[in-house]
DNA sequence: AACGTAATTCCGCAATGCGGAATTGCTTAA
DNA sequence: TTAAGCAATTCCGCATTGCGGAATTACGTT
């Protein structure tokens, strides 16, 4: 009866199956889409067509779906918006950094962010966008990859060896052949961390755009690392400019959203 | 075996409760909150200790939890915040106003808030601050009353009177003995907006807090109506400058966003 | 009116999820 | 070191719940 693709699940007398379907309808949904209809939804999530229906119905009496009146497509609803809100909440750091960090996103004309680790991705809980226009909008619960990003190397950078080690495998799956060379300059990226305390992606995750990475000092207990990411179009920073200003700047950041 | 408070829900063959009791677990966490014990979702969500047990088993596997390896607390995990973030961006709206919101929080130094109705709130889907401190600081995410914000009023104001008899008894609920009041001051909140084209609410909602709220105009057809909020502290602005200054150029935004 | 397709509802079935009891794990006090 | 207290997890018997294919409904098009 069940649908689930992870078999360990399906024998796993502890795992609510009915809890997980019902997720991955609300995860079928894609950034940037508008509504979906229940066919599409049974599409994406590879569930019969009457659970999807019963999932839905669920889900929008309770909020977490709303349905188009004309079409009766679905889209995200509200109650999803106030779980995703409430996450930042309980990010105390966010507190403290958004201010400093507009600020320096002013003062720099530049954009700033704050992301947190999550297995090989770097997730945004923060950004503050500069005037300046760059070709990719990121935003408060992107995703971008650790290994070619200026702030995934910067948590790389300050990981300890047995974390390393358990990154590893999933940073060989998810670069397969590349891995070798992606597992080299990463390695480059933590000594050029340890000598000057920042990292680099130029032009490297995004072309033309500039960045460097901090990590904040001492992490809150338990919690996972958070790092700063400062980030701008290549006419306008070139390398010396994010080394010599940047980074300093985003280190003196840093430091003061974590004295 | 059902422990849903709703009986009509109980009875109802087509509801998932076993969906239901997970996304309850979810909505547990209140903003500003750290990680929760077992025990306090418990009492939160009126489930039995070995239920929430499993729930939280399949949530955290599943990203939508993480536990807190020295506590064995739970915190909302990133998998939420991505479906918070994939509801704002599902609002193309957005994306076109968030830019001029910025800009014109900058030019006037004053707060401005994009949001829409949900029942007797509104739910705010962008906020731009100003420089000057005021008493809330809301977020994308935040609920505010409809019936006491300027925002509030001015989606209510655009209702038509279908709408508006529709919503009659959840504000009556809502408001109970003091809904004669609300209601009249609704109604007059109706009349200024259809005078001056905006509505006010100066001190109401927040002390010391004046705000203006404009309705976007023609709705995207399907979604629910979108309006703005602009406050800022009444020691910088008094009743003359937002009716002379703010909302003139708050209407002036309105028709730059959807022209 | 007929047809095609999406969506919903039905219904028989048994797996799943329930909740109280039992057990485990951890901290604190004696 | 031992005992006690409490939170959290796991067990387990039970039957409700959720499943998915079939049937039905709803809607748009020809």
């Amino acid at each position: 009866m069940s649908s689930n693709p992870d078999t360990d699940e399906e024998k796993d007398r502890l795992f609510v199956g009915a809890l997980a379907r019902g997720l991955r309808v609300l995860a079928a949904f894609q950034p940037g889409e508008g509504a979906l209809s229940n066919q599409v939804l049974a599409q994406r999530t590879d569930l019969p067509k009457s659970t999807v229906s019963r999932l839905t119905y669920t889900l929008t009496k309770l909020g977490y779906l709303s349905q188009d009146h004309d079409t009766g497509y679905y889209r995200l609803g509200l109650a999803v918006l106030a779980l995703g809100s409430t996450v930042l909440g309980s990010y105390d750091i966010r507190r403290v950094a958004s201010p400093l960090m507009r600020e320096f996103a002013l003062d720099n004309t530049i954009s700033v962010s704050l992301g947190m680790r999550d297995g090989t991705d770097i997730v945004y809980l923060e950004t503050c966008r500069s005037q300046a226009r760059v070709s990719v909008q990121l935003t408060v619960g992107s995703r971008v990859p650790l290994a070619s990003t200026a702030i995934g190397r910067a948590c790389y950078a300050i990981l300890s060896p047995a974390e390393r080690a358990a990154l590893a495998p999933e940073l060989a799956q998810r670069y397969g052949g590349d891995w070798p060379a992606v597992a080299a300059r990463l390695q480059a990226s933590c000594e050029h961390y340890a000598q000057f305390g920042y990292s680099e992606s130029f032009g490297e995750f995004e072309r033309d755009v500039m960045a460097v990475g901090v990590a904040l000092p001492s992490p809150v207990p338990g919690m996972p690392v958070v790092c700063l990411n400062a980030s701008g179009p290549a006419f306008a920073f070139n390398a010396e400019a994010m080394r010599k200003q940047i980074a300093p700047a985003l280190m003196q950041l840093a430091r003061r959203i974590v004295p």
